[in-house]
DNA sequence: TTGCCAAACTAACGGTGTTAGTATTATTGT
DNA sequence: ACAATAATACTAACACCGTTAGTTTGGCAA
């Protein structure tokens, strides 16, 4: 009724509080338009729908993702970048779980906006692959094997699934970093022979 | 009306068939009943709310997932039985992916039944990571490792995240293994020391 | 001041999981 | 064989969900 000046950012700021402090599994339409103090259906102005709401929600995710991890790997290079790199990315894993699943519940497949976030997602990767003297080709194929590392690690973690042996969870995770970094290291030193 | 003889496998059957066939995100308890000839109402009669038979499916799916491994690495040692468990989770997960889904999106948090199931999972690679000489706890993280390769790589994959590069994406699964076989290897030897 | 458009509203639709209460079927005990 | 009991089906309803249609209303521009 008493009309306020609402913007696509003010919604947005909601739904990510609503989701941080909430739960990804508590969001709804009706919730966050209850904290906007207006009805559900009005939010239809604003929004398309949930899902390009949550695709916007998406993005911003991966764009805090990106800068925590250029931040981190600012100044660092080859080894101390990648576990910087490694670090930055477990760390916005473990601060902001419920943000951190909705990158993972994005659909990459459908338009070309996605495929440019995913652009996002691999960025800071590149820039620390670029300091190894590696060929394109493996750069994109290692670029994977990092991304599956840091994801499945945490995807794992959240999921509880490393509650099964008693080891120091942040004990696993360096183990894996230092692996790739051991990957690295041989494989430039084949590509020199 | 006609009263069949549903037995909780009946159902469980129907609902696996069901996620396999439709996806996972069309599962619902009204579609499974109507699979099942009765009302969602109904399935009340034999379970005690879709939260448990979801539990259930979950099980039954790290089930096969277990089953496949232990086959894949039947009869071979280290590094023939990493690449041979790799190969046959990434299987798993390319042919039934709803149901690898289903995994994923379980909790593992509650109960103790879900802490056994953990078990199942860790299983088949605590057998093949016997093969190397390690420490205990080494074979804690190790595992972990392995884990977070495989399912974050799956997981990515599903989600379309590969696309982004024209790479082979069976090469990519294939350098991480190789990857991670060298850790194992590393670790031996300074083991051995 | 008068129009007009944007932004709010209410009401409703079809969907979800779930519960309560009721009828009917099958099994069990005498 | 028949009565009592337990299991399994039903209908109706509730509270939620995303979404649409149609309506009222507020604020800005001509």
């Amino acid at each position: 009724m008493a009309r306020q000046g609402l913007t696509r950012a003010d919604i947005m700021e909601a739904a990510i509080e609503l989701i941080e402090s909430e739960g990804l599994h508590r969001f709804s339409l009706r919730e966050l338009a209850a904290r906007l103090h207006i009805k559900a259906a009005s939010l239809y102005n604003h929004i398309r729908n949930m899902d390009e709401l949550y695709t916007q929600i998406g993005f911003y995710a991966i764009a805090e993702l990106k800068k925590v991890q250029l931040a981190a790997i600012d100044g660092k290079r080859r080894g101390a970048a990648v576990e910087a790199l490694a670090d930055a990315y477990h760390r916005f894993g473990k601060e902001r779980p419920e943000i951190y699943k909705v990158i993972l519940s994005l659909p990459m497949v459908k338009n070309d906006a996605l495929q440019t976030a995913a652009g996002d997602i691999v960025e800071p990767i590149m820039v620390v692959l670029s300091g190894y003297g590696l060929a394109e080709e493996q750069k994109m194929h290692l670029q994977r094997v990092l991304r599956s590392i840091m994801h499945g690690f945490i995807s794992q973690e959240e999921a509880g699934c490393f509650r099964h042996f008693p080891a120091d969870v942040g004990d696993s995770y360096r183990m894996a970093v230092q692996g790739f970094i051991l990957l690295l290291e041989n494989l430039e030193k084949e590509a020199r022979i």
